[in-house]
Order: structure tokens, then sequence, then C-alpha cells
DNA sequence: TTGTATGCGTTATCAG
DNA sequence: CTGATAACGCATACAA
């Protein structure tokens, strides 16, 4: 039982620092680590801090050293699923450490958007995460921030920012790649709307690649639509009707190949014996269901998510990059592109 | 130009009554908006505070008032796809206001979250809420803790905390009843992990529904599986070699329904005229490309996160709730379980 | 090695 | 109506 009905505040420095019967400024030196503290006192301030389960008051500390250790993640669509990745990566490479993020989805809307901008500085963020929720251009947060910024995802406008994105070229041209490699050479490719650079950008790779091979792109153009199954089903058809000669069918997505799939399936044609599909995002739940399982190019969101953390930390030490810095895809090999013999 | 090579700190209260030609004092009020304070005075304090976009340092208003104005969202699988719409929820509930969410993920590793507890309290968030990764209850995290906490999702294992989960018995019940106002008697049950309490409270109210009705349960008991599309696909094939008359299945999840639709399709059953499917989660990426598309069960996560805000802040305002608090699902309905005739 | 004093940016109290 | 001044909790320069 406590003396006088002393209030249970939470513990401060100078809770600790009466226990340990030291001033606070002892105190303090102690659990900093300090080196001009005699081990004996610094033992007993440890144990009292420990008793007490004293915590030191962030906000205090921020006020004083001028650095929050907190950043803003801005996103653009949370129900998006590549928002999530690219925040898991960001927070776990920070996590650990002693930074925490704030989370703000902006669902899409610039006042909104601005709104938490505002929220974040005045909570004196050390730094802004922008992920942006297609691979194209987005409007830059403006160059006068009074705090670094890294763009992940989505790039942005101003080229004097710096942004992350996977490299969705060479991610086509990977898939392509592979495909040759499991001995297939009448390609064809089924992909997205085609005003979404991440389709265009892509289609960019399957065609380099094949053309580097010597080979044609079978069905003669890219096949652009939507970025869902009911696309991939109808896209599907329509090539086999045309080109019955195709043994592989790159995918824009991982939905569009689900719906290629399920196509080829209702025509009697077998994947991948007949026919190689290989998707795009590797997004676990649609490629690890489909029969047989994808094999898709992964554009690495987590580790996009982590390269941002770590570029907007180095921004915050003081070293600052400017303009489009790209990752490499990789592909995650599944049933779905096994040699045909 | 500015007069001497002034260092472009971010600008204080003292820069804006100085610009104003003030106290600081006075700038407070003015900006705050209290009454003691001449019209054209607080004028003049706003226009200087919006040329020097002037933003009030958080962290020294937290300090002083004990109040952060930050909640911490502790979660444990950001990759799955319940925390997200949660997280949305919360996000939005208090997005708005004045409180700024901290986002945590913990991986479901217990030692990484007392860490992820410590962090937030040190940067004495006003509150938390710890979404779970299954509907199974999870360890709490004491109840000695600060601040107040709201469970989401998993409910704690202890009775004295807030927990706020969707109400899976009455989901299965709504699932049933959707099915016999469609016209379907004979209906089926296939779910997943009988370990989870996902699938035994639906199953609870997939039973009570149709003992109610006076149905049967067709197929005899209630067939426990995985959450994935394989066993789906295997206990539709099942559950038609032994019980042919089955019009309707209730699944347990969308990515079972959609296990349970291609092997439908696969047996030459037309979904819905001749066989009902209704999936539950409502997982919209899954439910909207399904042919037919699915009706399902929407649990209303985001609605939750919503809650989960709204508990919390009232919490911090004071007003304590323990228990298990539940919210209703429903049905939404698409064109799997369209009647047949 | 330890303690005292100062200030970070704000708000609230009180005196002018 | 306005302006000094004292906190809030902590880290440091400096004095002892």
């Amino acid at each position: 039982m406590t003396a006088e009905g002393s209030p249970p505040r939470t513990p401060t420095l100078g809770d600790v620092a009466k226990v340990a019967g030291v001033s606070i400024a002892t105190a303090s030196k102690a659990l900093n680590g300090r080196t001009e503290v005699k081990a004996e006192t610094r033992e007993r301030v440890k144990r009292a801090a420990e008793r007490l389960s004293f915590s030191p008051n962030a906000l205090a500390q921020g006020l004083l050293t001028g650095r929050s250790g907190t950043v803003g993640l801005l996103t653009s669509d949370l129900e998006g699923r590549f928002s999530i990745p690219i925040l898991m990566g960001a927070e776990d490479a920070f996590g650990s450490g002693k930074t925490s993020v704030f989370l703000c989805d902006a669902r899409g809307d610039s006042i909104r958007e601005q709104h938490h901008v505002r929220a974040l500085l005045s909570r004196r963020v050390d730094g802004l995460i922008v992920v942006g929720s297609s691979t194209n251009p987005r409007a830059s947060l403006g160059p006068d921030l009074p705090v670094p910024v890294v763009y992940a995802y989505a790039p942005s406008d101003h080229p004097q920012d710096l942004s992350l994105i996977s490299d969705n070229v060479g991610g086509g041209r990977l898939a392509v790649e592979h495909l040759i490699a499991s001995g297939r050479t009448r390609i064809a490719h089924i992909t997205g709307d085609i005003d979404y650079s991440a389709a265009s950008d892509r289609a960019l790779g399957v065609t380099g690649a094949l053309e580097a091979a010597g080979l044609p792109l079978t069905g003669g153009r890219v096949m652009y639509g939507s970025w869902n199954e009911a696309w991939g089903r109808g896209a599907a058809r329509q090539l086999i009707e045309r080109s019955p000669e195709v043994d592989a069918i790159v995918c824009g997505s991982d939905q569009i190949a689900r719906g290629v799939i399920d196509a080829l399936h209702e025509q009697n044609l077998d994947v991948p014996s007949q026919i190689a599909v290989i998707g795009f995002d590797n997004w676990g739940i649609l490629a690890t269901n489909s029969r047989p399982q994808l094999t898709s190019v992964d554009p690495r969101l987590e580790q996009l998510g982590r390269l941002a953390a770590k570029r907007l930390s180095e921004a915050i030490e003081g070293t600052t990059k400017h303009g489009i810095e790209t990752i490499p895809c990789r592909v995650v090999t599944r049933a779905s592109t096994a040699p045909s013999n």
C-alpha cells in the first residue's frame, strides 16, 4: 500500500530518480548509457526504473531533440492488394528499430490527403512514405515539405522526388525468358487496361524479350482488356480460336491468369502440358489456389516497402536521392509452367 | 529574401506571435478560438500563421495535456485479409478527427508484440486496438495497462476486456434463411478447419436454422476440412456422390465456395439453377470474379473496425465496457443463389 | 561522479 | 483584452 493516496500517474524520470535516490540528470545519464556514471549508481537507477516500469515519454524526448521517431505512411487504397505488402515491408523495416509508423488512408481523395499530411506534419513526423494505388505516376506532394518524402509503387510526377517502383518491363521479360527456358515458343500475352503503365510496361518487356529471342508474338498483338477473370476467360477463348498453335500465355495479372486457365479447361486444353500459363503479381491466395498452381512474376512489393523505409531513413539522416529507382522482379515457379515433356 | 540568413526552422507559435506583433499567449488564444481576444487581433494572428504555414507542435501539446491524440493498432497478420478491412474501418473512424493511428504488425510473435506495446506506451498512445488474425480467442494484453484496450475479431481470453466480434452463429443462420427464402430445402454445409470457432460457430448457425425450419442437413453432417479451394472441390465431389439430391450448399468461406462451384461445373451441374452456393466473408475479389458471382455472408469487418474505434474513444473519455460485443452479419446477394425457377 | 539549471513549444493561470 | 509566467518530462551544458 502506498503512503498517502498518491495518484497513479505513469511514472516519470523524476519518480525513478527519487526511488533511486539520485538527481534527475543522473537518472537520465544512467538509463541512456552515458559513461559519466558510477556502475553501482547505474544499477540502482535501472532497478528503480524496472520496478516502476518506467518508460521514457517519447513526446518529451521528441520535443527536446527535434526528432519524433515517427514517420507517416500515406496510402491511397488500403483495400487494394498492392499497398498492403509494401506497407508490411516498410513497417517491418522500421518496426524493430525505434521509429513508429502512422498509417493514413486518403481513399484516393486529394483533399483528405492534404488533411492527413497536415496532421502528420503537426505530429512532427520525421518523414513520409507515399504509397500509390496503381503504377501510374501520381501528383507530387510538392517540393517544399519540411520533411523528406519517398514515393513507392506509384512514382511521383516530379522528377526531383525519389520514387521506388518495381521493374515491370523487366518482369515481362523474365516471364518470357522463363517460358522459353521451359521449352515454349508460341507465346501470347493477355493483359489489363492499356491505360495502366503496369500493362504497357509489362507488354514492352514481353515483346522485347520475344524479339530478342527471334520469336513472334503469338496472336499477333498484345491483348489489352481489363484486370479481371472475365477478361482472362474471354481473351483466352478468342486466342485459342484465332491462334490454336499457342503453347504459352503470359498474363498481366494473376486474376487474368485464373480466368485464362478456367477458359482453357473449358476447352479441354491441359495446363501446363498443352499450354503453359504465367501470371503476374504473385498474389498468394490466387496463385496457390489455382489448379494447377500458378507460376507468377513477383514484383516483390514487400521488398519495395523495405527499400522505401531504408531510403527514407537515409534521407532523414541527410542523404537525399532523386529520381526513379527500380527493383527487379523475380519468377516464382509453380506447376502451371512445368515443361511439357 | 529574408533579412539575415535566418535558419529555416519550422515556425513556432513564437514566430507567429512576432509576425503578428502580439505575445505568445495571445497568439495561442487567437488560434484556439478562445473568446478573450479582439476580433481584429485574431485576424492578424491567423494571417500570420497562414503566411508562415504554422502548424502547432502536437508533441508539445501532448506533453502538456497528457493526451497524445494517437492510438496504437496492433495486428497479427497484415497480409491476412481480415485485418485489413478492420484496420480501414478503424482508421476511417478516427482519421477525419484529431487522432492518428500507429500501425504495428507483430507477425503473430508475442515477443514482438510486447516490444510494440512498450514502444506504443512510450509514445503515450491514448489507447490500443488489438486485431486478431483468426476468430479464436487470443491472450489478453493484461489488465494493468495504463491505457484502454479494445480487441477486435479475435476476442480476448480475459472476460474483463472488451472484445468486438462479428456474429458467426447468426451469419450461418442468415445463410440458411436466405437459401430457404430462395426456395431451397436440401441444404448442405462445407466449411473449414473445425478447430476454428469461425467454422464451428457458423456451423452452429446453419444447423440451428435448419432445425428451426424443420429441414434436415443434407449430407447428414457438417463437412469440416480446410480453408481453401482444394477442399471445396473435394468436398463438393463427395457430397454430390453421396447426396445427389442436394440443391444448395452453404460454404464456410468464399474460397471454399470457389472450389465448390468449380467442382460443380466439372460435374456439369449448373449454379444456381440446379444448386445454389453461398459463401462467407464477402471477399470482393473472390466473390465478384466467380462465375456466377457469389452470394456471400458479409461479416462487416469494416464496421467492426469502426466500432472498435468508437468504443476505444469512449473508453478514452472514461466510459469503459467489458465482455464480448457482437455485430450482426448480412447477406450480400449475387447470382449464385438466384431462385431456381 | 553527481547535481543544478535551462530550454524544447504549448497551454493555462493570473496579473496588468 | 493582452502579456508575463509556470508547468509538462526530458536531455544536456555547466557548476560543484
